[in-house]
DNA sequence: CCCTCGAATGTGAGCGCTAACACTCGTACT
DNA sequence: AGTACGAGTGTTAGCGCTCACATTCGAGGG
């Protein structure tokens, strides 16, 4: 009785190239051939493979193409801050550009800033084979580490980003500052107040010198200076404080969730928006128009930004030498909250 | 002369067990063993090994992995809307869930809702060779259309669940909308309008029954329903019809983002919250505090929805039967935006 | 009619891993 | 002393694909 040949246990497999191959009557590579689109099969081939293909459903297994050409044909992103409207913009429109460019992308959420994680979320990001990774984090920190990585493969910055940095891509967050604090001091403002991101983001900083800048260019003082966490809550802080001193008549806000917490404070404070106090935002949310009153601010095209990111690293996939940093420029949506001053 | 053998051009090839086994003087399967934890390595064997791995640098090739085994220690999500808290919130855990469960998760957003994207999606997915699939999509239409799929592998759902269906997980949105809309007949109010969710999404028509039911369970007639899009505008526009009708003191708005949008607009009707108006909202998003009153809402455990999830999905594939839907409970906050009537 | 050449197809090896089984010990039991 | 056994290790055969090359086939030129 001849023997059995050794079935793996349980589900029947799946069809491979073999299978298709010998339903379409031809060879395995003519199978691979009609997949790859080559021009070199004869239409009617062409066909009876395809059908064959329908008809056993076949798929085409991703692991041994893998394998057979040591490419992977997926990045990896790590990003952080999910949370925030920034950072969960990019993370999205990434992903996008990358499956329109043709790549399956990784993405890998930090919960914590610092090399650890960091070196983790690389480390898994390596393990899956990825050809490129994107890194959307504008932790200085963690740019730091990155910079410092030396990985055998390409990495693209999306955050964080100065003009003519390597491999990175960008929205320019000082002329996006610059343009808040210009609108305000152009309104008849003689000086603004600034209530900033962390610093230790550099997005953060890039913001807060856009606005001191914007002073410097006309010889005037930059109101005072509150360092927030992008939160609601510390706006709502920074407000309180702000709405106390009489002096100040403007506000430019790092992000237009601060803001919303600004605009709370003041209202307690009795101070009206735009009439005693200018508050201006930066990211232009979706509730930026619904806030009371809605709010001037910056808007930033995150989905450029994505596909820019994509590009530059589909780029260096192709052997093109490290180009420098595009910045995109950000717009300025003027709304209610922004006015002269009293009197 | 003897043959070069053919070396693939280019970049040197990454080590492979093989290497490793051979610095180590031992079998690449002794390798494979020190790797995969296999007791029956002797401890210098072991350790001989993983100082050669860690000299060589070497990676195990996960391409290869999959291959001989069959197995791709990935799971799918598929998941749309990600501009909105709920939405992001979800993928966020399910990702980090399936992640701390050794799984890899590969998201899809959708941009848009039809049976194509659909499909499209589970096919992607699918050509990852994902061992089950997440479906983090409240669209009623994408239910159905997910499940008549039929697909060879499990297929979880997490939003748009009802209580006892079988592969899902979600929370209670019936529950979290009695909650809130019980706390305002608590108050006094003789009857609570709704702003909803669009009615396609299954989520938006459990609050709104869950709201209708607060009503019925004490023989009240429920006030004005106005359906909205989740968008800030849309509940703008329902807050200036709502404003507008002055027999209505308690609005229930089916989420944070909406409520935003009705508080401005009472506001510009002049409308006092809570002392004309209470409203309360649904999400319990982290600006929620700072609204302006800080709006009562319901607050749902995005992270343990994550863990379930993932919890489930790891069940199905190791071969438990279809464990039914389990719905976590919502709870409510209250703070500032919710009073008792007038007079 | 033979030869050439390019288009169309087939063949075989090998990518790096795991599974199954074969083997070599030393130890414990008869 | 011989046998049995299990711990520790090695050997071999694929997994399903692509690459490089071999082969076949038909059309066109001498």
């Amino acid at each position: 009785m001849p023997q059995q040949p050794p079935l793996r246990a349980g589900a029947a497999r799946n069809p491979s190239m073999a299978d298709v191959a010998q339903r379409a009557g031809v060879s395995h590579q003519t199978v691979s051939r009609v997949l790859n689109e080559s021009p070199l099969v004869k239409d009617d081939t062409r066909e009876r493979v395809v059908a064959a293909i329908r008809e056993l459903g076949y798929r085409r297994n991703n692991a041994a193409r893998m394998l057979a050409t040591n490419r992977s044909g997926r990045i990896g992103m790590v990003s952080a801050h999910l949370a925030l409207h920034g950072p969960s913009m990019i993370a999205t429109a990434v992903q996008g550009a990358g499956h329109e460019a043709g790549y399956q992308v990784s993405a890998i959420g930090l919960l914590e800033i610092s090399e650890e994680s960091l070196r983790d979320a690389v480390d898994r990001l390596l393990d899956q084979a990825v050809e490129a990774i994107v890194v959307a984090v504008a932790h200085r920190d963690a740019i730091h580490v990155v910079r410092g990585l030396s990985l055998p493969i390409p990495v693209v910055l999306v955050q964080g980003v100065t003009a003519g940095e390597p491999m990175a891509a960008g929205i320019d967050q000082h002329a996006g500052a610059l343009l808040a604090t210009e609108h305000l001091l152009d309104l008849g403002h003689r000086s603004v107040a600034h209530v900033s991101g962390p610093l230790d983001w550099i997005e953060a900083t890039q913001r807060r010198l856009g606005w001191r800048h914007a002073h410097d260019h006309r010889d005037l003082l930059p109101g005072p200076e509150i360092e927030g966490d992008w939160s609601a809550a510390s706006g709502y802080e920074a407000g309180t404080r702000i709405g106390h001193s009489d002096d100040v008549t403007a506000v430019f806000v790092a992000n237009d969730t601060m803001a919303l917490g600004v605009l709370k404070a003041l209202h307690e404070c009795g101070r009206r928006v735009p009439e005693d106090v200018s508050v201006v935002g930066f990211d232009n949310i979706p509730e930026a128009a619904y806030f009371w009153p809605a709010i001037t601010t910056v808007d930033q095209q995150f989905s450029d930004l994505g596909r820019l990111a994509v590009d530059l690293t589909v780029r260096a996939l192709e052997g093109d030498e490290a180009p420098a940093a595009t910045l995109l420029r950000p717009e300025l949506v003027v709304r209610a909250s922004s006015a002269p001053p009293p009197e």
